[in-house]
RNA sequence: GCGGGAAUAGCUCAGUUGGUAGAGCACAACCUUGCCAAGGUUGGGGUCGCGGGUUCGAGUCCCGUUUCCCGCUCCA
């Protein structure tokens, strides 16, 4: 992991957040290619969930909604963590810890752990919403919290959708945005940050057909993740027991990766059964009937929810978890650092190298790298040898390497080389966007 | 939030009992180079995480703080 954050910071994935004034806590940029990486990933999931399919419509929420949501959603209450530390042990408690005699800091209080009595802090609510205000009053009629989830704003458009689209349950409402929560103990580069980014997708379904459903989608995300690339081996699926289980879950299933190292297999997505529990609340809390109307039957329903939601930036680390690899390369002393992304994903497509600084080389290979940028990330290079230069590609993930050699402005024809298997082929110079489209389709 | 460790160039690290900062790699330019990082010349880069203190003098000693890592704790 840490040759991982290395290699993302001096290749330009990711940098940490206000690194000049010393670095925020647990806040990190995405850089030049970790851009691409990310709006790739969130286009590849894009079009899974929602332009390849007839069921599900996008939607952009706002991050900033009634503070009523959050009431109803159960976050304002519920989204808390009182705890208590002992000041002789040094172990922290829920502060609802039946194991605790009396009161958390009055004198007879005992600390279930060594024993001792008066030694428990007085309980901290750690309210994992981030607070702002609305408008210039700073008081807290004003307060709005940044959300720390993205489905309350699909819950709360439900109606919306569904009319303005005319689509009969069972359909979907997707989005993609950012999530902010406080965390307590954030960590372990981007996979736990207090400002994340989700891709979440709800699924309204007839009560009684939701486990179908349920099933459904596990197995479709499943899917994704390995049509992503990552490794069979390193994907687990991880069923939440009754203690696990959230407020609002029927049933639950997290998507677990290998990160390796001391993380091992955490969670990447999850799928829930929600059950009507959203959509129940915000009746309650609004007053405003979410029902759906079942026209051939002649009745109306509160939809159950099966939901799925990824996290953005646990996925990029994983691809790039799972793509990172030191190798040997044969006949060679040094080895080679290759980041083995899938080429949907990769932020560079394609570099465009002419073998030698002569005989109009650079010339062809400029012409080539113009031409293809129209369609492809591309990256023209002509510094140092180049065998250094295919290096640096591998490091970065691009899938192909195209050269101009002294063939190539007689023929016409270029060599593409694999990232992964070395080989090359030799290619019409005409034909590379259309031989290159392939192999990023396949 | 607790305990431990760390912080010096883009990266990995040296830097002695306190005396005005170095290496390798990387990067840039030019030359060389005809397919997998290893040639040559030149060059740009660091107020040593930040803030105080001790001292004639602090990268080095002391205090505070921030960030990262490990272990607890926690995690919708």
């Amino acid at each position: 992991m840490e040759k991982l954050v290395s290699l993302c910071k001096r290749r330009g994935f990711i940098f940490q957040s206000s690194e000049i004034y010393g670095g925020a806590g647990s806040v990190w940029d995405y850089g030049p290619l970790g851009v691409e990486l990310k709006k790739n990933l969130k286009e590849r999931w894009w079009n899974a969930m929602v332009r390849s399919r007839t069921d599900i419509e996008g939607l952009d929420a706002a991050i900033l909604m009634h503070p009523r949501v959050w009431e109803a959603s159960g976050h304002v209450s519920g989204f808390v963590d009182p705890l208590v530390d002992c000041r002789n042990c040094k172990k922290r408690f829920r502060a609802d810890d039946p194991k605790i005699k009396g009161t958390p800091g009055a004198p007879d209080a005992q600390c279930p752990a060594c024993g001792m009595k008066g030694t428990l802090s007085e309980a901290r609510q750690f309210n994992l919403m981030f607070k702002t205000f609305m408008g210039p009053v700073e008081d807290s009629a004003a307060v709005v919290y940044l959300r720390p989830e993205t489905a309350q704003g699909i819950y709360v458009n439900f109606l919306n959708v569904q009319q303005s689209t005319r689509q009969k349950v069972p359909f979907g409402i997707a989005q993609i945005g950012k999530a902010f929560r406080n965390e307590i103990t954030p960590g372990n580069f981007i996979f736990r940050t207090r400002e994340f980014e989700q891709m979440e997708m709800q699924f309204f379904v007839e009560p009684g057909e939701d486990m179908k459903w349920f099933e459904y989608w596990k197995a479709q995300r499943m899917d994704w993740h390995r049509a992503l690339g990552l490794a069979e081996s390193r994907l687990q699926f991880h069923e939440h027991t009754k203690e696990e289980l959230a407020h609002y879950a029927r049933a639950a299933f997290d998507v677990q990766f290998d990160f390796g190292g001391t993380l091992g297999f955490q969670e990447i997505e999850g799928v829930h059964n929600r059950g009507d529990f959203d959509l129940t609340q915000h009746q309650t809390f609004s007053g405003k009937k979410l029902e759906y109307f079942d026209q051939p039957n002649n009745r109306r329903f509160t939809p159950f929810v099966v939901e799925t939601s990824v996290g953005a930036d646990r996925t990029a680390l994983a691809v790039l978890v799972n793509g990172y690899r030191e190798e040997a390369v044969e006949g060679e002393s040094e080895g080679r650092t290759v980041l083995g992304l899938h080429p949907s994903i990769a932020p560079i497509k394609a570099g465009i190298f002419p073998l030698v600084k002569k005989d109009g080389m650079p010339d062809m290979a400029h012409r080539i790298a113009e031409e293809l940028r129209t369609q492809l990330p591309v990256f023209y290079d002509d510094s140092g040898a180049i065998g250094r230069r295919y290096r640096r590609q591998d490091e970065v993930g691009t899938p192909f390497c195209i050269t101009v050699d002294g063939e190539s402005t007689s023929a016409g024809t270029v060599t593409v080389r694999d990232r992964d298997t070395l080989r090359q082929e030799r290619v019409d110079a005409g034909q590379l966007a259309v031989y290159i489209g392939e192999k990023l389709r396949s």
